[in-house]
DNA sequence: TTGTTTGCAAATCATTTGCAGTAAC
DNA sequence: GTTACTGCAAATGATTTGCAAACAA
């Protein structure tokens, strides 16, 4: 926290993060460069980076995909439907546990991912 | 599985895949380099990846590394140490019901991917 | 034969980095 | 004034792809 500064390009960044949906840098990057023609590509990806380091976005590996960037930091899974490619939060599961647990496997968790797969509500109804 | 022919690669491949543990496509392909210097870098990548597409193997997206592949499918969590690297399969836990849920927030499920970071067993000990 | 697979090299593409100018504190 | 931050362009590095030769069925 110490040593960072506070700039307009951090708190545009944060800003559209936390309307955006689960973006990539690049989609990110895509979805302000229109009103912010100076900001840059290199610093959308330096400024996530730094964000996700310091914990205040998540960063998201799901398969299949670069990695994407969550403003949503309450532990949380993700849905991810294979036909649509829609990316939900959930917050509320039997998984939930799994976000306290101390221990597993003798290694002293610190955090879990946890990511289902499958058909989102609308692709269910679709399937033919 | 049809209008998939049996190569001596693919045999290469899959058994080198058995006994590594969690490797990277390039991991693999230096892993058998040596022992047989005309299979290309591209083709590891290709047949892990059709591995992969026909559940042969599993791909692994896991925070801050490139994909990773795991030979055993039978559905297990994985640890991961942030301090050594080290990757454990974990086949018991409360986590085991996630992998048979039929449905969460409206999703058909299909699978799920569940990843602990943490210390491992020798790090914790290690730690000051 | 016939279509799949491979090796090789070139091409992609997301992400990172060097550097000099800019700005936060 | 210091030193972090940014923009730009070049570099990196994993993964993919085009294509002709090699090979499984």
């Amino acid at each position: 926290m110490e040593n960072k500064r506070n700039t307009e390009q951090k708190r545009i960044i944060l800003e559209a993060l936390m309307h955006a949906d689960h973006p990539t840098a690049s989609e990110l990057y895509e979805s302000i460069r229109d009103e912010n023609p100076r900001l840059s590509r290199a610093t959308v990806f330096r400024v996530l980076g730094q964000f996700a380091d310091d914990g205040v976005v998540r960063r998201l590996n799901l398969l299949g995909s670069d990695t994407r960037f969550d403003a949503r930091t309450a532990p949380h899974a993700h849905c991810h439907c294979v036909r649509c490619g829609r990316l939900t939060d959930v917050f509320e599961g039997d998984f939930v546990p799994l976000f306290s647990c101390g221990e597993v496997a003798g290694y002293a968790v610190l955090s879990a991912e946890v990511e289902f797969s499958g058909l989102c509500p609308v692709c269910r109804g679709a399937e033919n």
